[in-house]
DNA sequence: TGGCTATAGGTAGCCTGGCAACATGTATGG
DNA sequence: CCATACATGTTGCCAGGCTACCTATAGCCA
């Protein structure tokens, strides 16, 4: 799968992923993996500046904790960031259809 | 729909859109907002240089005509642009199916 | 006559955001 | 002692969609 093609949607992907259980970073990367069925395996480079970026918008909120002499740095869904994930989700079934739609061969 | 969405997907829509018949640019925007419903209403910028690209790529071919002493330029698909839409809906499925599912919510 | 709208093509440059590459450090097992 | 998994981060590249702009013809209405 193009990688490329995550533009635009991997912040409803993590938003996705932190809403039952709050998530550490390098948990939330094996989570979408897991959930994706091994398509899906994010960089770092792509998942912690994401992390940041949605922390920033009020999204997120995260809190640091050490398990087994590791730093961890774990996010949890703000209430916003459960707005904003609802509003992705009505995003997505709409991009969907649309772009389902266009390629036909329905 | 945040048009950003399209990232990486617009050169599929595009594609399928000339799949059945050669059409000028103008027309494939027409066919692509009448194709979604009119959700999708892209500037000449974003298609204009979208179709010289996939030119270059030797995805479409083009050719000048005149009708109605307007200049067109017609695009149609060649036989590797339709082996790369039959690779582009592939993938557009595998990417729909992983993102829906992490989603969730199904 | 003038002006607006639809039709038709195009370019230059901005900006976003995913990624490669790199840097840092701990725990564990061979 | 070294490789690998765990864990977090930053810098800077670059693709590509969009804004804003430019050009030109045809047709209609006032």
């Amino acid at each position: 799968m193009k990688a490329d093609a995550l533009r635009g949607h991997l912040d409803s992907l993590i938003l996705a992923v932190v809403e039952k259980q709050p998530l550490h970073g390098y948990a939330i990367i094996e989570a979408l993996s897991a959930r994706s069925g091994g398509e899906l395996d994010l960089p770092t480079g792509t998942i912690y500046p994401a992390l940041r970026r949605l922390e920033k918008a009020g999204y997120l909120d995260s809190s640091w904790s050490e398990v087994g002499g590791r730093k961890r740095r774990t996010y949890e869904l703000s209430s916003a960031g459960r707005n904003a994930l609802a509003a992705h989700r009505q995003e997505w079934r709409t991009f969907a259809k649309v772009v389902s739609g266009v390629l036909g061969e329905a």
